[in-house]
DNA sequence: GATGAATGAGCTTTCATTCAT
DNA sequence: AATGAATGAAAGCTCATTCAT
């Protein structure tokens, strides 16, 4: 049923390869160059097709980006549901989104690379992907907010915060990954994030711990 | 002793005056606009001087945003030290410099905005700039570390975390400035800082203070 | 003896639909944005076939243009010819070429329009088609000879000058019907036609009825 | 005073010519080929200069077209003034008007041939330059009428019509001029031009004539 | 100390066309 | 009878840069 059942499937499934390959380039390469960086020519050098595939496929580069956007986007969204159902307790789940951010990075081009690219570099492109860009990055951003409102107890307080913590610190790993291609540098920069939520949250947690129930309060 | 003596006194300061004016435009272009948005072309249009006006002084584009960048960090470090001068007090001299940077940002553009466009586009730039780029923000990071020493006591922990941070909001209150030019979007993330460090430094020094009791403030 | 009796029967007709569809919207598009305009993407937008098809009706989009100027110019020759066909005096059938030009340009695309932009832009095409559409255009001067020489006899001075004239007015018209669509201009343009011809063709009419009196006006 | 005296002015005013060059180019490719066979590599062939040059003098195709189109419509209607000036008789101004335009014709580009491109193929360009473009058409069928005027007399009839008699086949010796550069089928339509402003002027004149004075009507 | 003129590389995009199915 | 996928050529234009003056 998945599978193309005739010959005329074959030449729309090579094209659906295509498309793919086309973003995947796309993908890395804005990521590391950003979306000015990213050109046609260079697309067409990497994937060994013609400019014109290019906008048989999305267009226009414009499209190609939103598209990329929206992809990417919802794969990260659904990837880290996924990780964070894992566990049902709070700190935990916490970790798992950390960790899930750090491995993000490690198969890069990360999804934080994307939206700095996409954010700092916004600005330059035309209206209607402006919307669809800052829809994204709200949805993300109320996603992160819900995970803690799960994790932490609704009436946690300075999610938002937290929230706008991680994102700054994502983007600040997306930018020193550019003149640090290997990651090292981007690595510490999250860590640094980690000891800063540990720091915030856990303060926090254990405050609230300590009226509510038994704290595991041990100084480091 | 004001007006000039002869012809080539006066072309030498009038060249002079020539080469703030395209400085001073280009600091505005880039934080606006970021790097490659700040064009030769936008830059003649802003100055009123020929395209080659900017290659006698400068060189090449490089040149002048090497300029540009040698230029604002050392007044920006000079202007931070000055502030940061007026109290001995250490939360005293945390809110001072955390005023100092929402007060850059307030007659913008900001050195945040510069550093921001510097580091994200730094990549595309030559060589010899990166490194001179990695040097000026590896300062930056020195600097606020050492006030905080000062402020707050050479071994208080986590010093490192704290500049990372404000590197960091600093940068994102640059990226979103880009998309909201009122600054109003940059004012909440420049807010959320001050609130991050309250939380993080508040915490520690509450600890500290509660064992030794004295804060070291010494006058001069 | 509606229906379709097989699946070739069926395709077959359909594929002649098709290619009357395509006919007609390259028909409106020329005359509307000239041949330049009419590319064989648009022609897919208003037809809603894909590119391929044009060129398996068609070959190329010189062998369509052709096509099409063929048909258009033997269906408005046929048409001019039946109505003018409705009387036998000379003057009657005057008005009759004449208001049947206009109403060829109230239903547009006319066929001026048509020619026009084959005419002007034609050197842009190929050697072959260059030549067929120079027969078209003789054939026209020579149908619209012959009609004025049955309707005002064969000697009538001058012929050779109001076809001229027709196919200058016409072509204006459909020149000035670019920047204008709505068509007035155009009818202003064939009405200044009517006067010229009225001028020109009823001086003359009125000095040759002085002196021969009864005109040849038999029934058929 | 009008050769440069400086050496500073050597480079301008080899500009200048550059500049001159060009549009002599644009004059006679737009005759040749139109509007959008004029492309910008096709000019850079000819004039041997870069196509930045091009953009550097007229800020872009537009700019170009619409300079030529200035400069020649100027000078058109001034010449057509100087001819016309030679006489008082108005039939022999007539003549010269309509010598004018042939004389114009022969050392082409025409600006009829120009007036035509710009035309037929203004609809394809910007708004600002179509206004222009509106204008100086305008501004020709007015002086034509005006030159009738002081010709004929001001209230001689169907003076619009003779205007666009003499636009109409301008246009018409533009197009067929482009499938036959030699300008022979041009000259013929020019010449019923000729004929048919005789037919037409000529039968009023006699008329008029005959009331006021002595007619030099003599039959052809 | 600065201008006018020009260049070359590269960008996004469009068009007619073709191949495989 | 027609589609999906892809191509090559060329278009208009921008950018950083340079040469002559």
């Amino acid at each position: 049923m998945d599978q193309p059942k005739s010959r005329l499937r074959r030449s729309t499934a090579q094209g659906a390869l295509t498309r793919e390959r086309i973003l995947d380039s796309a993908r890395a390469l804005v990521a590391e160059r950003g979306l000015a960086g990213t050109t046609i020519g260079a697309l067409c050098e990497q994937t060994g097709v013609a400019p014109t595939a290019i906008y048989w496929h999305f267009g226009s580069k414009e499209g190609l980006l939103a598209e990329l956007f929206d992809q990417v986007s919802k794969t990260e969204v659904e990837q880290m549901e996924k990780r964070v159902a894992r566990s049902n307790d709070p700190l935990e789940r916490l970790e798992l989104v950390l960790s899930g951010l750090r491995e993000n990075l490690d198969h890069r081009p990360s999804f934080g690379q994307l939206l700095f690219a996409l954010s700092s570099e916004g600005p330059t492109l035309g209206f209607e992907i402006q919307g669809r860009l800052r829809e994204g990055r709200q949805r993300v951003l109320d996603r992160i907010v819900e995970h803690f409102q799960v994790a932490l107890g609704k009436d946690f307080p300075d999610l938002d915060l937290l929230a706008r913590l991680i994102l700054a610190f994502n983007h600040e790993a997306a930018l020193v990954s550019r003149s640090d291609p290997s990651g090292e540098e981007a690595a510490r920069v999250l860590d640094c994030l980690r000891r800063a939520l540990v720091l915030i949250v856990g303060g926090r947690v254990r405050e609230r711990t300590d009226t509510s129930s038994a704290p595991g309060g041990n100084s480091s």
